[in-house]
DNA sequence: AAGACGAAAGTGGTTGA
DNA sequence: TCAACAACTTTCGTCTT
C-alpha cells in the first residue's frame, strides 16, 4: 500500500484495502474508493533494456475491462480555454471535435458492451482473468468491425465463450445462452467467426475441465470425482474422445463413477446438469463398458447389493 | 411407477466434391 | 453450393427394479 493514503477521508477508518491489479485503494468499512487509476507501485518483472537491470514503469495498469483501457485522454479541459486567443481557440475546438468523432463510435460501443459483459461475467460467476480476456477479445473484435451486422450482446457471448475455453475453465453454450439471453445457435455462430476472423486457435475442450463442476452440482464425492477423471483418462486412451461432444462424455464418466462408488445418480439428473440428454450418456456409458473392464466391477456391486 | 434401455426419425453443423 | 455424413436430440415403446 503506497504511503499517500493511509485514512479513509469519509468515515475516517484504517481498514483500506489495495486492490493492486485495479490500481483501486477501497475502505472495507464504507465502500469508498479513495484512489482509481493509481500508479503501480509494484515492481515489472521483465526486463526492459539489458544495459542495466532496472526494472521499472510508470503509468496505471492498463485493464481491458474499462472502455478507454483506463487511458483515455481528452484533448484540453474547459478551464484552459480562458488562456487561449482566438486562433487558438478555434485550433483548440477542432481538435477537441476530432478527437471526439474518432474515438465516439467505437468508445461508446465498447462502453455498452463491457457493461453487459461484466453483467453476464458475473452471472456466471466467472474469474476475472476471463474477464480481462474476453473484454480484449471483444476488443479486437470491434476494431476489426466484426460486430457489424451482429448484434453486440452476441459478440459479447461469443467473446466471453472464447475466453473461457483458452482458459480452461469451459462453460457449456446453454449456461452461455441462459445468461446472456442469446441464442445458443447465435453464440456458437458468432464464437466461430471472431474466433477466425482474429486467428484465435483453441484447443478443443478437455472433458475433465466439466467434471469438477458437474460433480458439485450433483453433490458427489470427492472420490468419486477422482475416479471419474481416472475413468476419462482411459477413454481417452481407448480413444473415445476424439469427435465426441466433451459434456457426454464427462457426464457418462461422471455416472459410471457414481455407481461404482454406490452414489447413484439417474442419468436423468446426471444428463440435465451436464445439458446433454439420457440417451447420449446412454450410449458413451455403453463405450465405456466395452471398452474397459468396467462391467465386472458393476455387476459386482449389483451382486452385493441382492445380498443385502 | 420410475428408471434404464434401445430403435427410429429429425436437427444443425462439418466436409469434400 | 450442395449432398453425404457423424454426432446429438427427440420421441416413443419395452424391459427392469
Amino acid at each position: 500500500m503506497p504511503e499517500l493514503v493511509k485514512k479513509c477521508p469519509e468515515c475516517g477508518g484504517i481498514n483500506l484495502n489495495w486492490n493492486k491489479e485495479r490500481g483501486e485503494i477501497i475502505c472495507r468499512d464504507c465502500g469508498l474508493v479513495i484512489e482509481e487509476k493509481m500508479v503501480d507501485f509494484t515492481q515489472e518483472w521483465r526486463e526492459f533494456d539489458s544495459a542495466d537491470g532496472d526494472r521499472r514503469r510508470a503509468g496505471a495498469p492498463m485493464t481491458y475491462t474499462q472502455y478507454d483501457h483506463g487511458l483515455g485522454t481528452e484533448v484540453g479541459q474547459k478551464a484552459d480555454l480562458f488562456k487561449l486567443g482566438g486562433r487558438e481557440r478555434n485550433k483548440f475546438f477542432r481538435l477537441r471535435k476530432w478527437q471526439y468523432r474518432i474515438s465516439t463510435a467505437i468508445e461508446r460501443n465498447l462502453k455498452l458492451a463491457l457493461a453487459e459483459l461484466k453483467r453476464v461475467s458475473s452471472f456466471l460467476k466467472l474469474p476475472k482473468s476471463v474477464e480481462e480476456e474476453s473484454a480484449r477479445i471483444y476488443t479486437l473484435a470491434v476494431q476489426r468491425g466484426l460486430v457489424r451486422g451482429r448484434s453486440m450482446e452476441s459478440v459479447v457471448a461469443g467473446a466471453l465463450y472464447a475466453a473461457c475455453r483458452r482458459h480452461d475453465v469451459p462453460r457449456t453454450l446453454d449456461e452461455l445462452s441462459e445468461a446472456s439471453g442469446i441464442e445458443k445457435k447465435e453464440i456458437g455462430r458468432t464464437y466461430r467467426f471472431v474466433t477466425r476472423e482474429l486467428g484465435i486457435t483453441i484447443l478443443p475442450s478437455n472433458p475433465a475441465d466439466y467434471i469438477a463442476r458437474f460433480a458439485s452440482s450433483l453433490k458427489l464425492s470427492a472420490e468419486t470425482q477422482s475416479n471419474s477423471i481416472e475413468i476419462l483418462e482411459e477413454a481417452q486412451k481407448a480413444e473415445l474422445t476424439s469427435g465426441r461432444g466433451p459434456t457426454g462424455i464427462a457426464a457418462a464418466a461422471l455416472y459410471v463413477s457414481a455407481l461404482l462408488h454406490g452414489e447413484k445418480r439417474t442419468q436423468r439428473e446426471v444428463a440435465d446438469v451436464a445439458g446433454v440428454t439420457e440417451v447420449t450418456i446412454r450410449n458413451r456409458y455403453k463405450e465405456l463398458l466395452d471398452e474397459m473392464n468396467l462391467e465386472k466391477e458393476i455387476k459386482k456391486k449389483k451382486k452385493v447389493k441382492k445380498k443385502r
